[in-house]
RNA sequence: GCCCCGAUAGUGUAGUGGCCUAUCAUACGAGCCUGUCGAGCUCGUGACACGGGUUCAAAUCCCGUUCGGGGCGCCA
């Protein structure tokens, strides 16, 4: 058996609770905490490795179950969870504090790793135990009871929620897909900015904008980076990205909206709608594929196949696709805007991208560039019925700009400092932005856009 | 902004005017159990969102309030 003492550490920033929980095995060795805990702990993921050793893990008591004179915990950490096991006869003490120990209590387990006829097929004999933490109970939500919670519940325990491993490889998956597309545009040249979000003024009319007391003045939050990222085409940076908050004050209450979602923006010199979408359906196909790489097991606990992308994206024009809409018998003419149950009779059967493009300009706002009088180079990207992503060649004449503004009722001078950097100098640029949170909506077929969403803001909701 | 719907133990539910001092599961508490893994078994604690009204009688019907869900519009 192994002999503990408490260590002493003079930090006078540490919680004292914490530092009574600090153990060490003998002989003693005073390393600093940080290092310490280096040097012992494993993840449990890594405990597979580690068959006939002794290991250290810590984490949740996910469900304790005594079962006569033997004690067994699942013990869950983020890399995942395992199996410990006491014989009350090895250690009566530890056994009786776990007879009344609560589910999701914080403790640092030492034992041997050893093949069992545990599930995993190994589990960890406990040597000795740490109560880091107790948790109340009952519990607000069940993390493993059979159970469902409705989602309203969850949201307002969200930090238990995320506590599942299911709701915990979503943002496994979100990860790397915001990862991967940001390599992808760092190893394409282009330069991540950070526009403003407290604003002047709203940047194409229209939606809604929270305002801000900004001292003197009201202000607004952002809705978009649109004017700022064409701004930077005007100073030469040639190729931007942004991921960065999105604000929109639209009181829609649906599965697909929040005021508050994550944008991932483009903008590229001397370009067109057709390259910017090649981008696109390249970013959409390098995240799914780092997702099929990076996230098996995500993936297997989400219970979703291998995300399959591989596919050419269909270009439908605007015109066609209300064709589509006539043949399924949907009366709509060219020139009036797709809805919702146009979406769904003509996209809803196509679970797969495709861009809808050559959107007429009157559908379109001002700073998308004419194709020719009707038309324009702005495109949609939808999955099925749902919309992803808009994007557009941009409008790079100022006078074309002015007129636009114009045309759509936009107060000219209001938009000066975004007028004026179009006149000393604007290169030919075009750009999209989809949003983070109905990317992985999509791509893990996911029924609530709050599920991608680890704090969603939405009509009634700032907190948690 | 328009329209529809809902609220019963910690969680999720049954209930359709009297059979409700309210069902079931799970959680929680106590006990039994040496290989459990949705452990099992026994016992126990625990709820009708709030305020008015109708009625001999209200969880149930009506009105209002609060909180919430969904659809449309708008968009990513």
């Amino acid at each position: 058996m192994f002999r503990y003492i408490t260590l002493n550490i003079k930090d006078t920033h540490s919680h004292k609770g914490v530092i009574e929980n600090i153990y060490l095995f003998l002989p003693i060795k005073l390393y600093p905490r940080n290092e310490l805990r280096d040097l012992m702990r494993s993840l449990i993921a890594d405990v597979k490795d580690k068959i006939g050793e002794e290991v250290e893990v810590s984490g949740w008591a996910q469900n304790i179950r005594i079962v006569g004179s033997l004690a067994f915990i699942d013990l869950r950490d983020v890399s995942g969870n395992v199996q410990c096991i006491l014989f009350k006869k090895n250690n009566p003490d530890i056994f009786n504090e776990l007879k009344v120990l609560s589910r999701e209590s914080i403790l640092t387990i030492k034992g041997k790793a050893v093949k069992s006829q545990a599930k995993l097929g190994y589990e960890i004999q406990i040597d000795s135990l740490n109560i880091l933490n107790r948790a109340k109970t009952p519990l607000p939500i069940g993390i493993i009871d059979p159970v469902e919670t409705d989602l309203e519940t969850r949201l307002e325990n969200r930090f238990i929620d995320l506590r599942k491993p299911q709701i915990l490889s979503i943002f496994k998956i979100q990860s790397t897909i915001a990862n991967s597309i940001r390599d992808y545009f760092y190893e394409n040249g282009f330069i991540e900015i950070h526009t403003p979000k407290i604003v002047a003024a709203a940047t194409e009319g229209g939606t809604e904008l929270f305002p801000v007391k900004y001292f003197e003045r009201e202000a607004y939050l952002s809705q978009s980076p649109q004017l700022y990222k064409e701004i930077m085409m005007s100073a030469g940076f040639d190729k931007v990205f942004e991921i960065a908050p999105a604000f929109r004050a639209e009181e829609h209450n649906t599965t697909k909206h929040l005021n508050e979602f994550t944008s991932i923006d483009i903008e590229m010199s001397f370009s067109d709608d057709e390259k910017v979408m090649s981008v696109l359906e390249d970013i959409i196909k390098v995240a799914s594929n780092s997702v099929n790489e990076r996230n098996k097991k995500e993936l297997e606990i989400l219970n979703v196949n291998d995300l399959n992308v591989n596919y050419k994206f269909k270009r439908i024009t605007y015109s066609d696709y209300i064709k589509m809409a006539n043949e399924k018998g949907i009366e709509i003419k060219d020139g009036e805007d797709l809805t919702t149950p146009i979406f769904k009779a003509v996209g809803g059967g196509m679970k797969e991208f495709y861009f809808i493009t050559r959107w007429p300009r009157s559908l379109k706002p001002f700073y998308v560039q004419p194709h020719d009088d009707i038309y324009s180079k702005g495109f949609d990207l939808q999955f099925g019925e749902i919309e992803i992503t808009s994007g557009a060649q941009r409008v790079h004449d100022p006078e074309v700009l002015i007129s636009n503004l114009k045309n759509k009722g936009l107060n000219v001078d209001s938009f000066s400092f975004y007028v004026k950097a179009f006149q000393y100098g604007m290169p030919p640029h075009a750009g999209w932005a989809i949003g983070l949170e109905r990317l992985t909506m999509v791509l893990l077929n996911l029924v609530n856009i709050r599920e991608a969403t680890l704090f969603p803001r939405d009509r009634t909701r700032i907190t948690p």
